[in-house]
DNA sequence: CCATGATGTAAGCACTCACTTACTGAAGTG
DNA sequence: CACTTCAGTAAGTGAGTGCTTACATCATGG
């Protein structure tokens, strides 16, 4: 007895159980005869709803690029009015907690990557690449400002800090991290945003070399 | 007319030729038909070699993790009579260099943590988990000796560190980051190197709120 | 109430996959 | 030379692969 659905939902639920499956397992580990026992349907109509399999992967891609779910709103959470720790904390632990509650998508993305030449590139740009623009556009306004080391250079130090983020969530989610030691988000957040702030800001790297000179000075000037 | 090769070498060339193809288009994007193809040989000689895909799979994965030239002696970089700044700056050149060099081992391991659950977590530990925690160890005997702050996780402070260089490779070869601006390894590893130490200093995290209170204190004791 | 169009299925299409069988020819050894 | 050994090949094998076809079933509107 099978359970009729308006085409519009039984296209979306067969992209959402591709889309977990293709998550799983990539473009060629992912059978069509799977998706559609999965989906618990037949075959054909996979492909009645798209045109073929890699249209299927296509727009799972797509979809899985607008879900809004993932494209948090950088330009709220850098405030620039906020004190630079807690919108770097904010936003180091909203990343962590996004990823870990989904990886899906990072499965997904790494995938493609690996996979698929071409969609990747725009996917990863979508995904990612216009984040870590943002947070160079925040870096560069903190420059100017005086509040971090006029010698930055605003892109790296912007891949830097998701760097020690994503890094950290490949192993905990792709590699079995989590297994051996779960940690906090708001932890972690903590304590890659004080190192990564202090690296950042003006003089603290000089502070071991020259304190005394500088003490000096400032007292000075008392 | 065929070549004739003695069995050893005819096995380590289909390993040759397997190992890049499985690092280009993964395990199950790859055919064995291909395999045989690039090496030069017919199929049935791979199974003469290899009882299965998968055996072949499982010796290109355990003959990378053994590849001596990715598992560079980090006891060797690791010299503590030596400046901090001098060995991360190193260490973080030499990573940089032999990743992008040889992009096929990230590659070969990303798709072994994506498609093959078990033995990947072995593969990731030998290649990449023991060698952050020998950083670690290293970061462990900075804070002892007072180089580095108390407060440190070590193995986060590790991770960190690692995050932003492998983060960073895995934008310039897996995203096209290379095709829209190629870094030089020794500038990436100084601008990373440079945040990552200030920001595990003492103090350094503290300057910017106290300076004024210590200030006074230090030069009371002068 | 039946024509229409949409949702569903069973069966099978051509093709590819990993893997096997049966054989060839050259090199070495007695 | 006869015989064994072993690197090599041509031509398959059955089990899937993505995808199609032919047909059944159901809701609905003139």
């Amino acid at each position: 007895m099978p359970v009729r659905l308006p085409a519009s939902e039984r296209k979306a639920q067969i992209l959402r159980t591709a889309t977990e499956l293709f998550a799983q397992q990539g473009y060629e580990g992912t059978k069509t005869s799977l998706i559609a026992r999965e989906a618990g349907v037949n075959e054909a109509i996979i492909f009645r709803h798209f045109n073929s399999k890699e249209d299927l992967y296509w727009a799972v891609l797509e979809a899985s690029c607008c879900a809004n779910e993932m494209n948090m709103q950088l330009k709220d959470v850098l405030d620039f009015s906020a004190e630079p720790e807690e919108v770097l904390c904010h936003l180091a632990e909203e990343v962590l907690k996004r990823v870990s509650s989904n990886p899906q998508m990072m499965r997904l993305l790494l995938f493609a990557a690996l996979e698929n030449h071409k969609l990747s590139h725009r996917f990863f740009r979508q995904y990612a690449s216009l984040k870590y623009e943002e947070l160079a556009g925040y870096i560069r306004m903190r420059v100017k400002v005086g509040d971090f080391r006029t010698d930055l250079d605003a892109l790296l130090a912007a891949r830097g800090f998701f760097g020690m983020l994503i890094y950290h969530n490949q192993i905990q989610e792709l590699f079995g991290g989590k297994n051996v030691h779960a940690y906090e988000a708001k932890y972690v957040a903590e304590t890659f945003v004080k190192i990564w702030l202090a690296g950042v800001r003006p003089e603290a790297a000089e502070v071991p070399k020259s304190r005394r000179a500088r003490l000096t000075a400032a007292v000075a000037t008392m």
